[in-house]
DNA sequence: GCGGTTTCCGGTAACGTTCCCGGAAGTTGC
DNA sequence: GCAACTTCCGGGAACGTTACCGGAAACCGC
């Protein structure tokens, strides 16, 4: 088909078969009502004439546009686009189309897409949202599923999340299994609820070990390499003699904190140990490698989607998922430990 | 507006304005023939019935359906997801959704994708295609750019890529400039065009200086990781003794290259000096940092929507655009030139 | 005050599809 | 051989929007 041409229309394959079109939307849309021999005479015209079925008119007559939106902050953040390719896999396996919006952590621009996914008719969203107000979502008019670490703040709605608890857990009983029982953290910032989520999670089990969580060195930052950077020359200034473990909220600050020991003339993992947060592809390429915690992106994407569709399906009740997360070991963690055994003889 | 509560219309909007729904359009699409007292009283009322336009009607009716599509290999690849970052916000700017789809390196998922899109009736797509033959896409029916390497292989086609040529030019000259006249090569597959391309322009270049392009070592491999430490490992083996600049074709053969001398007991930069070629975040990270040429992935995406949305507004002939590629020096390059500058005594 | 122009608005027909309804055959049961 | 039922198909309306056309005022110049 040439550029410009009219696309045949089920009414030309309807002339082209012999049949009204009512009999060969039939043919085409899989129904019952009608003979074998016709439905195949009716499928050889659509593919004689090159006919596509038009989704615009489909939608608009049956309501249904087999279109999902998603929102993130950034696709171009490799955590965003796994999540995204799993969403699109999800997407794809329904034999819809994904429509894909980044809010750049902009409320406004937030509220755009939004509008653009409400006007494009979109089934259902998911969405990482960055508004703090409910309002614009509550206003939404179609199901959406949350993705990532906003849930709490729509007590109402799906999620699906990784599992904080579980993955501070897992880091912190791989620090102490390594001779690390009181690590040092280095979190985001103040206003963020999943700040709050892991230094709680973190007090309640040093608690559980006996170790008091007052006594664990903290350091605040932005959840940026620099930050990272800053907050572990910090640390250093704090504490100048013995080996220090850290706790990194994210890779990104815990590839600026391994930047920051070698620049200041130590070494990870000789002085300074390091665990990392959320499985970023550039900690398998740091040296040492990053270990870390990491977050299923991918599988969250594809949950989520698939909540979507099953909200958009009409199964009632709503439903809050939180995935594992895994233990990643590459080598900034020093087995301390093990350290101490041989020097006191121990096997 | 709660789920399932039917949206309102535009004659729900023309009811309460109390005006036709031809004269509720004219004020809501913003035309000419319309007093201004009326439109206002329109839009108030667009305002209080929560009304937002139908895309779907609107598509079927002007037949611009407000959408563009987009088909790279891996969503989820930090380069791919650049670039879709990039078409993102052109497609935003132009008011537009776009749908995403990754093809996997598949030409059936690909095929199924392209043929998606068409039922989708999005306006225009970009793609990187991977299919070889041009049929499924001669008959795309709409416009379409290239994005990426594959412009040869569609002749008559708008396309945006990288400069190659500069880029190769760029990086063996910053080679050169550190004192290392003929760098030895880690390539892509033999069947990939880049590689040609790749291999030629340094052919030209070594030549342009006297060198014969038959003497530099080369390697062959598979873009990946892995493929860059064993073609590293076979390096180390072919000559051992001296410094080695080794210009890998991709980042990911870079890091591999970089991670195989250190795993053999060199050391980059002081034994070994690479140099990378795309510019992926992780190359930030590595130890040394990886010198690199850096392509404009977001720019490649930016542009090649750019193009697409003339070529729909009907701009007539095709371009083909090469975009240049940047040097990052991080330190993965020694200054054997000025090591040896020192030595005999130069200054 | 009258023809001509401008300004503004309403009615109607499309766009391509699906859904509902009714009717024409053919089939079955007795 | 007739009623009841099944199978299959066509006609028409509807989804929400915009484009086109025509007409009613209002305005202008003389």
């Amino acid at each position: 088909m040439k550029r410009g041409e009219r696309r045949p229309t089920i009414i030309d394959v309807a002339k082209l078969a012999e049949v009204s079109k009512s009999t060969a939307a039939r043919a085409l849309s899989g129904a019952t009502d009608i003979s074998e021999d016709t439905r195949a005479r009716v499928v050889k015209a659509a593919r004689a004439a090159g006919y596509e079925r038009n989704h615009l008119a489909v939608g608009m007559r049956s309501g249904r546009s087999g279109m999902l939106g998603l929102i993130v902050p950034d696709i171009a953040n490799p955590f965003w686009a796994e999540a995204a390719r799993g969403a699109q896999d999800r997407a794809a396996e329904e034999g819809a189309s994904l429509i894909v919006f980044s809010s750049d952590w902009d409320p406004e621009r937030e509220a755009r897409h939004v509008r653009a996914l409400r006007q494009a008719r979109v089934e259902g969203a998911v969405v990482n949202p960055i508004s703090d107000n409910a309002d614009e979502f509550s206003r939404f008019g179609l199901p959406f599923v949350l993705i990532g670490s906003s849930a709490e703040r729509f007590p109402d709605h799906a999620s699906v999340g990784s599992d904080i608890a579980q993955a501070v857990r897992l880091g912190l009983d791989h620090l102490v299994s390594k001779g690390h029982p009181a690590p040092a953290l280095i979190l985001g910032p103040k206003n963020r609820l999943a700040r709050a989520r892991f230094l709680r999670t973190v007090h309640e089990h040093s608690v559980a070990r006996d170790i008091d969580p007052q006594t664990l060195l903290t350091e605040d930052c932005d959840y940026s390499v620099e930050g990272g950077y800053a907050a572990m020359q910090r640390l250093l200034e704090r504490q100048q003699i013995g080996h220090i473990a850290v706790f990194a909220a994210n890779d990104l600050m815990a590839l600026g904190a391994m930047m920051a020991v070698r620049d200041a003339g130590r070494s990870c993992p000789v002085d300074v140990s390091i665990l990392g947060f959320d499985g970023i592809p550039a900690g398998a390429f740091s040296w040492p490698g990053l270990t870390t915690i990491e977050k299923p992106a991918r599988e969250l994407g594809y949950r989520a989607t698939s909540e979507l569709i099953g909200e958009i399906g009409g199964r009632a009740g709503i439903e809050r998922t939180y995935l594992p997360c895994r233990l990643v070991e590459r080598g900034s963690v020093a087995d301390v430990a093990a350290d101490r055994r041989q020097a006191v003889g121990v096997r």
